[in-house]
Order: structure tokens, then C-alpha cells, then sequence
DNA sequence: TATGAATGAGGGTTCATTCAT
DNA sequence: TATGAATGAACCCTCATTCAT
């Protein structure tokens, strides 16, 4: 704030939009969309309210400019794990590792996907967009690797509803992050936990197998 | 409502705080804390906005009361599990399936779930709650019944953090719903789901486990 | 405001929305719709804004069954000069009498005359209901009578668009009393007014015709 | 807006307050004082809101101007019946014509009277200003054209405060005009209006008449 | 002269809460 | 116990006005 002085007007012009939804995330993520008030988020930015409305029409319209803003879609995921190689499960575990980092370590994804669980009745486009976006890429690249797999005679043939279940682990941790963050259940282990992730997910729980 | 006529007076009053609470469970898993009308609430039970502030002082001790009252810790599928007998698989399947029909099948857990994610910052008494009446003792449960198997030798020795790997299926459907609630992802069979959530926990994905 | 202290709720009750409506009439006609303020309502009432939301749901609405509330329709007047005997110009003298105490003196029609005004382009309802209650009924009557006093030999003929004509000097005196309201133009005499409008409407200017 | 290209830049400026005015003048019609934007103005004139205020003060001052600068006095008129010549009564008939054309035919004129009815509370001095440059002199010269005619023993002598009822119909028109805009009352015919006007000014409505 | 970002004082509306009945 | 009129504190949004550029 206090650097931001020596900006032109230009600059500051260029700049507020994007502080304002900074700030918006962080109201709307501590206090839900209808909890959050466009008196604090300009307080955020050091502005008054009506600089708000000067950049977003409706506090609505600031909310889903906000979701937009901070849901990059997971194009360099998707892109880097095409370009993977190595046996099946070596590219499915890069895949999840890439997944359990956008999604499970990133404060950002993070809240996202709180607001998307509390608002999305409120705003069913934006469940529409973060499926197209999120989840149906990232089901559909699961599907593919797991399929590679059975066809290279790596995996065992499994029905094709189960991709929820391989990439389970890493939505469960975030949840519980939003849930607890920290207070109850510590945040794992990155290394620990895909660990024991990848053990379970490849070699499951018995001893003996056949 | 018809067949509330034949109550007598003293049964309406002691049904009205429940009526009271199952309207508010509607009224703030549709809208949220904040969002939630006290009048809707009460129009939902036909009385008026004075009758739900006879009962609850304010808005936030309703919202808290109704969290209690739909909060029926798994006291029950505890003491079942507790009394299972056979294989650690077999009784992990079993603990793992009452689970499954518990918090992904049950609407109100569901929601409770969600109101759990999307409210708990602003009520951190109810995550304290929530941690130790559902988390602490489920996931104990599971350990337990873990170090069972291990100490049986049907299962191998794993972390000790893992337990919300073995359940995060449960957790993810739960989630899922939420989100989409048949939207865009459709429900899952509850055999099926069960059968390859199982087939994957206990084998794993791997073909060829020597 | 001091004697109503005395009033029941019930009765306070079945006042307010007329109290409401008074209020309204004055702040409306002072400041016009936009530049009246709810606030000012309701303090002239000695209540808070939200009182007035408890009888109407918006400005706009409270605007509109103020109009309605004091538009009453000119029933008894075209039930009186129904009841008329005498020449046609005793009757339509009588008429037109009537006429000026009902729009140019009563200061209730005059201000709701200047609302029509006004505000009119942005209530096109309140135009249509004024021509069908007001306009359209008063034109009629007068038409029949000039009619009958055709037919009866009594007037000229003249061509039906003339009946503004025939009462125009009481629309403009109500013009002229809201422009200048006493300020520049005295309010004329009512007598030594319909006298000499009467005068001149049925002997015309001239002093020699034929 | 296209021809305005082949200005100089000199033109350009000099045209800026009156095409303000012009803009102004619309929507001070169309919304009132109140309901009005500066910002709508100025997108009128294609220029944003920071340009008025570089001409006008206030949004207040800017409306006096406007009045001002549409609110051309009577003196072409006036000028115009002071080299009337023929009957008294052809003199009257020539300066209730233009005046007819000047006030009921004239859209500025007749959305200046709109205002001065609307707005004249809040602007006593445009009351003052339009009374002494418009009602004044007219109502003088009305006065003036029957003392004359009623010396040269054509006109009936009539009390003095009678002007208003000769004009009446012009007023009414005027009034009716801007309540209905064509809606439901059909603008009249001018020529058909006016021959009708003045036979019942001169003589009548009665047939036998002495 | 012209811009337009920013302000800040409201204004309409909502709604949890109170309290006399 | 139940009502519902009334409150008043917010909250969203608007818009006349300012001022640095």
C-alpha cells in the first residue's frame, strides 16, 4: 500500500480490478458470498465502496469475476502429463503427485472448492464451468492413464466408474484442510502421504494376494 | 400438516421446536448461515417470526441447536462394528459400507457435511464438535480395525496416517453429490461403487503383485 | 401524534398504512417521486423507514396505492348531475361547477393533477387508470349534456372534439394555482370566476352576434 | 454527430454548452430534476460526466441554464401582434394563434411547462422568472387586445380577471398534451381546434342569445 | 478542455430482534 | 405460547462532485 504511490495512474488503474479480486477471494472465502461485504472488501484494497462498483457492476458479478479470476483451468497439468513417460504407474502417480499439489496444497484451489461446495446451489454456472473445466479433464485423463495401463497389461481391468476412487485421497485431504486447517487434523506429510497413497492405490491392503 | 390435527395441544408444543429445527435445516443447507431467513423458516412451519424466538434466542443458537439435533454421533454403527466378527476384511468392508451408507447415502449427513464446510470458520465450536463426535472416532475405528488386520497378518503394516486414505472414497462421493448432486456426474450404483472401491482397497491397481 | 396514545394496537394498526398514505401524498407532491425520501414518510408518520416496508413493498408500490388511495373517482359527481333538472346550461352549469370545486379548489385533486404531470411518463398505469376514471367519464357527461341541449334547441352545434374547451378554464386555473400557488396569481373568486366563465362560455365575447 | 467533423476545434468548443443543454434539456424532461443523470447527459453529448461540470457548477445550475436557454421570452410574438392590425377580434384570433403554436404545438415549450410544474417548488425563481417573462406579458397583452375591443364597442365588457379563461384552451391543450402524448386523448387537429375555439370565445355556446 | 478514477453521502431495502398484546 | 407491528442497524448500490492527469 504504501509503495504503491510511486505508481502512475495508469498503472493503479491497471492494478485495481485485480486487488479488488484479490480481495474479494479473501472476503468471500472467510465469510461465504453472502456474508462478505463490499464495505470490507474495499477496505481491503484502501479504497471506498464505490471504487468497487466503479470496476464490478454487482457484488455478484465481482463474485463470479473473482471465481473466474482464480480458476486457471489446469491446462499445464494436462500438458505436462501428456508429455509423460515411463511404465503406466509411474505417469499415473506424476499425474496424481501434479493433482495433490494444484489441489490439495494450493490455498488457492483450496477455497476455490470450499466456495464451489457452499455456493453452488447459489450459482449453478459456475458448478457447470468448474466441471467442464476441472473435473471432467481431469476424470478423462485419469480414465486414459488407467486404460494405457490395462492395455499394456500393467493394470487390472476395473469398471469405468472408478476414477473418483483413485483420485479420492487428494480431494478427501483437501476437505478436510478446509475443515480443520490445521486445528484438529495436521496438515500430512506431502512425501509420507503420497507414499502411503501410491503403496495403497497399487498393492492394496492385503498381505496376500492369490 | 393434515395429520397434525390430531395431535393434542400438548404434543404441538412439545413437536414445535423439532418442527422449528427440521425447517431450519432446510432453510440454511438451501442458503446458508448468513443467507437463511428466519421468517422463511418459520413460514416453513407456519407460524410466525416471534413463535422460532420463543425457542431459540437468536439466530445463531437455532443454527447451532439444529447442527446438534441432526448431528446424531455414530454411536450405533459403532457398537455394530464393535460387535463384528470374521476377517479384519470382512469386518473393515462391513464398517467401511455403513459408513458409505451413513455419510455419502444419507441426505442429512450430507448436508450436514456441507454446512460443516461452508459455515465452520464462523462456527468453530461446531468443528470441535463435529472432530470429536464423527471424525476422532471413526477414524480410530478404522485404525483399529487396521492394526487388528495387521496383528492378524491378513494386512501389511502401514502408516498410521493412511486412515483417510482407506475412507476417502466415502468422503469424495459425499462431496461429489454435494457439488453436482446428479447435475453432471450421476450417482453411483452403491454396489457397484462398493465392489471396486473394495476390490481397489484390499488388491490394489497392479496386475502383477508377486 | 399525542392523542394516539389512547389508540389500541388494533386500531393503531388499521391507521398506519392510512397514516402512511397521507405522509406519502405530501412528501410525493413536495419532492416528486424520486426526490422523496421514505425516510421523510416515515418520520411525518413518527415511525422508522422499515415501518413503511412493513405496509409496502417498495417505493414504487407505496407511490402507486398512494395515488389510488386518493384518486376517488369522480362517482358521487356524475351521480349528482345525473340527478340534474333545468335547462341544459342550468345543468351543465351545475356540472361545471362542481367540476371547479372538485379539481380547481380541492387542493387534494390539484396535487394528485401535478403528479399525473409529473410523473406520468414513468407510470403509464397511472395515466390509463386517470383517463378512465377521470378524463374519459367527465368528457362524456359533458358531451351528452351539450348534446342534449342540441337536441333540445337550447345550443349550437359544434364539433365533438370541443368538450376540452368547454372545461379548460377549470384544468388551467388548477395549472395556474399549481404553478404559482398564490405567489404571483391571486386565487381567483370562485363566484365572480363561474360567473364570468359562464358568461362568456354561453354569450361568447362579442357584443353584437348576427 | 457525423457532420460535426467538419468543424474546427474553436466551433467544437463553443458548441459544447449548448449541446449540453440540449442533452440536458431531454433528460431533465424525461426523468425530472431529481431522476435525471449528469452522466446520461453527458453520454447524450458523447463526452463524459467530468466535461459538464467543466461548464455547469452544479447539476442545479446546469438545470437553471437550461431553462433559461430554452425558455426564448414571447418577444417575437409580442412583437409580432404589437403590427397586428384589423378587427379587435382578428387581432385576438391572430395572437391566440401563434400563442396556440408557441405553447401547444411547440414540444419545447409545452416539456418547459411540464417542468415548470414539476420542478417549480424546488425553483421558485423559475417560477418568478417565468411568470414575469411569460405568464406577465401575455396575460398584458391579452388584457390590452379586449380593452381595446371593448372601447371600439365590440367586445363585451368583463371583469379584468378573466384572461385566464381566454387562453384556457390553449393551456388545456397544452396539459392534456403532455399527460397523454397521444396515448389516449389524439392530439387535435390545429386548424379544426382553433375554429372551434374561436366561435365559442365570440359567440357562444348558446343559440339565442338575447 | 477533457478525462475518468475515486469519493462519500445518502437512499432503498432487508432482516434479526424486541415487545406489547 | 404465539403474534406481528415496529425497530434500527446494516447492506447494496447510486450518483453528484472532485481532482490529478
Amino acid at each position: 500500500m504504501a509503495d504503491q504511490k510511486k505508481l502512475t495512474r495508469a498503472e493503479q488503474k491497471a492494478l485495481r480490478p485485480i486487488q479488488i479480486l484479490d480481495a474479494a477471494f479473501e472476503e468471500f472465502v472467510r465469510n461465504g458470498f453472502t456474508g462478505a461485504r463490499v464495505d470490507d472488501i474495499a477496505d481491503r484494497v484502501g479504497v471506498t465502496k464505490g471504487t468497487v462498483y466503479v470496476y464490478f457492476e454487482t457484488k455478484e458479478k465481482l463474485f463470479e469475476a473473482m471465481i473466474s479470476h482464480f480458476s486457471v483451468p489446469f491446462q499445464e497439468l494436462l500438458a505436462i502429463t501428456a508429455s509423460l513417460s515411463g511404465s503406466a504407474a509411474d505417469r499415473l502417480m506424476s499425474m496424481l503427485g501434479l493433482l495433490y499439489d494444484q489441489i490439495a496444497e494450493d490455498r488457492t484451489t483450496r477455497e476455490l472448492t470450499r466456495l464451489v461446495i457452499s455456493e453452488g446451489q447459489r450459482f449453478p454456472d459456475l458448478i457447470d464451468r468448474h466441471h467442464d473445466q476441472f473435473i471432467a479433464p481431469v476424470i478423462a485423463k485419469i480414465d486414459n492413464l488407467i486404460l494405457e495401463g490395462v492395455e499394456s497389461g500393467e493394470f487390472r481391468e476395473i469398471p469405468v466408474e472408478f476414477s473418483d476412487i483413485v483420485v479420492a485421497p487428494i480431494l478427501t485431504t483437501t476437505v478436510l484442510r478446509l475443515i480443520f486447517d490445521d486445528r484438529r487434523v495436521p496438515t500430512p506429510d506431502r512425501e509420507a502421504f503420497l507414499r502411503t497413497y501410491f503403496d495403497l492405490l497399487f498393492n492394496g491392503l492385503l498381505v496376500d494376494r492369490r
